[in-house]
DNA sequence: CAAATTTTTTTAGTCCACTAAAAATTTTAC
DNA sequence: GTAAAATTTTTAGTGGACTAAAAAAATTTG
């Protein structure tokens, strides 16, 4: 899966540590809030000196960083493999859509995690967490749109509707509504997934004046 | 316009210290970034000492949290008065809420003030934060929604759409975009306006295939 | 005005992220 | 196998948020 085939002893070594890293703190932060846990904590399980967790990743905000990057990339193949399949109406389209982000997001870190993500990715502190928050998003939406447009193909959608447009607009619902349940403890997948259908359908049934 | 008539000297200096300490964090906070600032340094400009900062505010988010209060009180009076004006469709309707909100918030702070802002809101470490900003939100979209209703009543919009409904809905698509503006500072506000036409246009040129 | 009460300040300290540089260790290259 | 290079660890330190408690100052109350 790896394109180089012959690592150095010091490059699969560090390839270790770097591993052990993020295990290290993937299994601190499941069990406690990302500020109950000390970096040197991470260090010492991950059998490393807190020094080198520093100069791996730089802050502690970078580790989490590199826990994330792995979830995402996880997340576009399973969107991948479940979404390409029935081509229904746009509705069910995003719906599902949802439900395999917020699944996905809580099989990885818990929320009190992915609330410090979310503000890691606008607080611009570590720049590279905005860049790869964008990115991610860009990837999402993209694949909506691609969606979208088979959907067009099959007929259920207008010739006039801008796939690119209709999919930023859409993406950007959803997500408001993945924040709103990542946020809070209390709401549920369905209960979010509930207001997502009535943001649509509200949306959808609005009848324009000159029609 | 307060209530209480007789102040005693005791609330009024304490009255007098928390004005100091917040108008030397805005000071502050607009010529740099939050975390370039310490607490030592609101509380010398105030007059304080910074235990006292601590004791009022708690922490700095706090400190940053009672700027933001203050600033929702405008936003919300400015809202009332720009909005109720004219009737005219829709679209124009939420970008013209946009266009208020955007301009509101960089009269008080600048991006980065408010990039910690919303990360404060998201991240959960200050509960009081999270509820404020889900009370703002919640003022915010009953503007849209009373806004939306009166559209209805002059019959812009049909009887059959559901005006709380749309009005989430439309808040948080516009609040997508103005979190967008504020997290680049690249971005503009024309240019998140523009997007946010282009969202509302691919959504409502949207052909229901039942029609 | 004196005693009681409240509040602030001073003092002292903890914790932890983050950094720089010296020392020790390990790998590599010949 | 030894010298050179790379990398980690140890050591030591800074800065700043936050806290607890004692001391000092101010306000209120009779």
């Amino acid at each position: 899966m790896e394109r180089s085939p012959t690592l150095s002893l010091r490059e699969r070594q560090k390839e270790g540590r770097r591993a052990r890293i993020i295990a290290a703190a993937k299994s601190l932060f499941v069990e406690a809030g990302l500020d109950n846990i000390t970096i040197e904590a991470i260090a010492e399980i991950a059998g490393v000196s807190s020094v080198t967790v520093h100069n791996y990743y730089g802050t502690k905000s970078g580790v989490l960083l590199a826990l994330v990057a792995e979830s995402d990339r996880e997340l576009l193949e399973t969107l991948d493999k479940e979404l390409t399949n029935q081509p229904d109406d746009l509705v069910d389209l995003l719906l599902r859509f949802f439900t395999i982000i917020c699944d996905h997001t809580l099989t990885h870190l818990d929320k009190s995690v992915w609330r410090q993500v979310i503000s890691a990715s606008v607080d611009g502190r570590e720049p590279r967490f905005n860049k790869l928050y964008r990115e991610l998003d860009h990837k999402l939406a993209s694949v909506l749109i691609r969606e979208i447009e088979q959907l067009r193909a099959v007929g259920q959608l207008a010739d006039s509707v801008n796939s690119t447009h209709l999919g930023w607009a859409l993406f950007n619902l959803q997500n408001a509504r993945f924040v709103e349940f990542i946020a809070s403890d209390n709401k549920t997948r369905d209960q979010a997934l509930h207001d997502l259908r009535n943001d649509l359908l509200a949306l959808f049934t609005l009848v324009i004046p000159t029609c």
